[in-house]
DNA sequence: GCCAACGTTGGC
DNA sequence: GCCAACGTTGGC
């Protein structure tokens, strides 16, 4: 199992509406980045994500899952993406600017590699991370 | 709204 | 195959 980071800016694409697909999630559409891509090619069913808001907000608001491989992007053929699914909010959004101030977090792709827009999260990433969003070590899914 | 970072394109 | 020009992303 992996974990990952989506992007989206909430203009386009927000938590509220990828909540209100429900179980049967929503293609991840407009990815025109090689790597991004390749990461969406590399994702497994039941993969885990963080569901990260760029430029308003600028945190991760919850958690998503991979619900279908990777296929033909409905909105260019040329490309691929996944579908993915809410799974639940976070209990306290952690911001770009939380993790920022984590040394342990100065690799994370989301400081590192600011522009990568699907982005892939180390299993102690994503421990981290969980802890600072509130998940309780019990609870971090 | 600005601009730095960085990926992509295209001329040579 | 190099690299300058250009476009896009996303933090500030």
């Amino acid at each position: 199992m992996a974990y990952w980071l989506f992007k989206s800016e909430p203009d386009v694409w927000s938590w509220t509406q990828q909540k209100a697909k429900g179980k049967a999630g929503e293609e991840w559409t407009g990815v025109r980045n090689y790597q991004a891509r390749n990461n969406m090619r590399a994702m497994q069913l039941g993969d885990k994500g963080f569901f990260y808001h760029s430029n308003e907000g600028k945190e991760i608001v919850g958690i998503v899952e991979v619900c279908t491989l990777a296929h033909p992007d409905s909105t260019d053929l040329n490309w691929e993406c996944v579908d993915i699914r809410a799974l639940m909010d976070v209990p306290k959004p952690v911001t770009l600017a939380d993790v920022k101030a984590k040394p342990e977090l100065a690799k994370m792709s989301l400081v590192a590699s600011m522009r990568l827009s699907v982005q892939p999260v180390t299993a102690q990433e994503w421990k981290i991370v969980c802890g600072m969003a509130g998940f309780k070590a019990k609870e971090i899914p």
